[in-house]
DNA sequence: ATGGTGGCTGGGCCA
């Protein structure tokens, strides 16, 4: 099973590529993020072609997280779990798909280090944790998935220097990742590749992806039993180049192989 | 190089 997770800046921009890799790739769970859709917008039409069904959770023309599966897909929870303060923006959405509860999360930015939007990003870090106490244990299967906005070491960004006093580094930010994963989930793309500066995601200014500046933000999470049962993670940074089907998202997917 | 690009829009804001 594929279990997949992109951030694809604009589904309504995006549908064609969308479409087309999901064509070529046939991933079995697709988390995605930044659908930019008001709620009864999505293209379930579309993914219904395709051999998919679907969940969304949409906010107008910001945020948006939806999950698509040919394995399944019950148990479909917007927002934070009942019990945790509800977010006030989509950011977060939860199903059971071939038997794995997946969540599909965009984390806020957090702009600045000095910006309320850094608080809010700590705040929902918090309650994303909190959501998982209340949702599953750490002996479940479980996969969290999305665009964490954060860089778990530095490896994972191209030049420390330009980060300095950033977001998406800060040790805040990064413990309160770790108190996510506390909860019992490891970050199944380093159980297979040790190498430094992969990334998922470039800036559209100044040729990054061409300069090779980017950052590796976008991640899956897993509890030690899919962990377990984890053959192999890639990261498909064909998806940042030029295709006929339209522009890129500043994303590419990130896909787990599970058995 | 305190710029740059892309997506929301319909003038800037956000990433």
């Amino acid at each position: 099973m594929h279990i997949v997770t992109w951030n694809v800046n604009s589904l309504k921009a995006r549908l064609p590529r969308v479409q087309e890799w999901i064509s070529e790739s046939h991933p079995d769970v697709l988390l995605i993020q930044e659908t930019k859709l008001a709620q009864d917008k999505f293209p379930h039409a579309e993914m219904t072609e395709l051999g998919y069904e679907s969940a969304h959770f949409g906010q107008g023309q910001w945020n948006g997280v939806a999950i698509i599966s040919r394995v399944g897909l019950d148990n479909v929870v917007q927002n934070f779990a009942p019990g945790i303060e509800p977010d006030g923006e989509a950011r977060i959405i939860t199903a059971t798909c071939g038997g794995i509860q997946v969540s599909s999360v965009y984390v806020p930015n957090g702009r600045s280090l000095d910006h309320d939007h850094y608080q809010y990003k700590l705040s929902w870090l918090s309650r994303l944790r909190a959501h998982l106490d209340a949702s599953c244990k750490q002996t479940d299967d479980v996969v969290v998935g999305g665009d964490f906005n954060i860089a778990p070491e530095d490896r994972d960004v191209y030049d420390m220097k330009a980060f300095a006093d950033a977001t998406h580094v800060s040790v805040p930010e990064r413990d309160a990742l770790a108190n996510v994963c506390n909860f019992g989930l490891t970050d199944t793309f380093r159980q297979f590749n040790d190498e430094d500066k992969v990334f998922s995601w470039w800036d559209y200014r100044g040729g990054a992806f061409h300069k090779g500046h980017g950052m590796r933000i976008d991640l899956l999470l897993a509890t030690p039993s899919v962990a377990a049962r984890a053959k192999g993670s890639v990261i498909d940074r064909n998806a940042r180049k030029e295709r006929d089907s339209g522009k890129p998202s500043d994303h590419v997917p990130v896909i787990l192989e599970v058995g």
